[in-house]
DNA sequence: GGCCGTCCTTGATTATGGTCAAGCGACGGG
DNA sequence: CCCGTCGCTTGACCATAATCAAGGACGGCC
């Protein structure tokens, strides 16, 4: 567990082991989208960097929430687990996301728990300084809500993907969210073991073997984490994303966060 | 489809149609939780009340989001449907809840849709006029981010129990969330049809209808609209939400926004 | 090289829930 | 009153995915 209360500390300073590449790849969140660096080091006065190996916990479902993360390096998972050991995946953030906002402004505690999934560099933010400094800023109150806001349409896409698509549509959907092109053959990489995928999207990893066999008469060759895939229009064709109104949020399911593997998912923002 | 797009008009006074009690019912909404009668007015400016039958569509998935509601009374469903007549039902509000806030506070689309469920007065608060308020008030910017906060957590809890939870947990969990005692022996009112609840939990009509009948040996004993449990300990058992870090979101897995069969399920708020 | 991990795949079996179909009781209208 | 419809339940059957179990490929390590 981490210790997120040592909130004193180089109040001035950009926050130690901060670089300028870390710099450059937070001015491509949507939270601080259109600031320059010198606002952004003030935002971030107080904040940390720490590293962490995979398989460190960040906190655990019911923390209080002191604090959010942004994803400087690596990956981090959010999940819900049960006693018996059963887990429910609900994002896998890489490089450029930030994580736990909603729930640090709020004097509440942590509604999932998270764990790096691969070494990572965090970027921790006590909540309170903070959301101070946020919340007489209009600029910045709209864009901490922009960035809820696609949370919360992601879930949404969660819901309706795991109520009614089958496990070969769920899979179609998330490979589909990690191409890059729009028509034609492609190639992917896994960014991730395909135990953990298989739990994001819901489901057992035999299941999740299963239905990439199955695509394989549709196209889709997986060899490793190396996915080859003859038509992504096809592959688009799978995904069930029909629903007869649209028109919106680009491709397919989007299937949660940063699926783009070499994560910078991050949108242009308003 | 409602027009939202006069948003002309009254600009000082109460929004036409809006009572006295209509006003103490917002008061109770997180978002105006703390707010005097005339701050409450203010922020009403150009909102409008409007009464809606049964069936009636507020808006579809995709639709440009340029107002968002709250319910005065009634009941409204968001979900997302697909051209196969699918439907995954996202949400059932009470009077008590707003709803739409995240997407039309973005310049977004909204990412569901929604209809009356049960005949309906339906206060529309063109976005606009209402963010430009808001944005600048640290309170009332705490109270926004505070609703979509609780937005997803419900929505999360929707994703995990759709994940690792058996139907007869999911519906245990439901009728659990109704309960309005810890232990002991209650009476609960089903608000809504059951072909409409069991859309919401993630399942067929039938399979509610089964799940309602497999509870029967555990003293859940439903008969029309009315179901009676012999002991509301035992049933939180059968929940499966042992997680074995949850002792924060108060009782069973919380099965989304206004369970309360009365709405007004509303909490204090930070 | 040989060994032992992990990760992945595949097969066999089971269980959960969806689908199709029939039946029942309540309600409302002719 | 009869006869619709509608909402709900039940049954039979089937599809999907979870579970249990085995085996193979790969990589690290001695």
């Amino acid at each position: 567990m981490l210790e997120l209360n040592d909130v004193q500390g180089h109040a001035a300073g950009r926050p130690p082991g901060l670089t300028d590449d870390d710099l450059a790849g937070l001015a491509e969140l949507p939270l601080f989208a259109g600031l320059d660096q010198a606002e952004i080091v003030h935002l971030l006065a107080n904040a940390r960097v720490e590293s962490r190996p995979a398989g460190a916990m960040l906190f655990l479902q019911g923390d209080p929430a002191a604090a959010f993360f942004a994803v400087l390096a690596g990956w981090v998972k959010l999940y819900r687990s049960t006693e018996e050991g059963h887990e429910s995946v609900i994002a896998m953030l890489p490089e450029g996301e930030s994580f736990a906002e909603a729930a640090a402004f709020e004097d509440a505690t942590y509604p999932v728990s998270a764990a790096v999934i691969e070494d990572a560099r965090l970027l921790i933010i006590p909540a309170q300084p903070f959301l101070a400094k946020v919340i007489n800023d209009g600029r910045l109150v709209v864009k901490m809500m922009a960035s809820m806001s696609r949370r919360l349409r992601q879930l949404v896409n969660q819901v309706q993907d795991l109520n009614l698509k089958s496990s070969v549509q769920r899979v179609a959907s998330y490979l589909h969210s990690l191409c890059r092109v729009e028509a034609g053959a492609t190639t992917v990489d896994l960014p991730l073991d395909k135990a953990l995928i298989a739990r994001h999207l819901g489901m057992q990893p035999e299941t999740l073997s299963r239905s990439l066999a199955r695509l394989r008469t549709e196209g889709v060759v997986s060899d490793g984490g190396r996915v080859s895939i003859a038509d992504v229009a096809a592959l688009r064709r799978l995904c069930g994303d029909d629903s007869h109104a649209t028109p919106s949020t680009g491709g397919a399911g989007d299937w949660t966060a940063g699926a783009g593997s070499a994560g910078r998912t991050i949108a242009a923002d308003a």
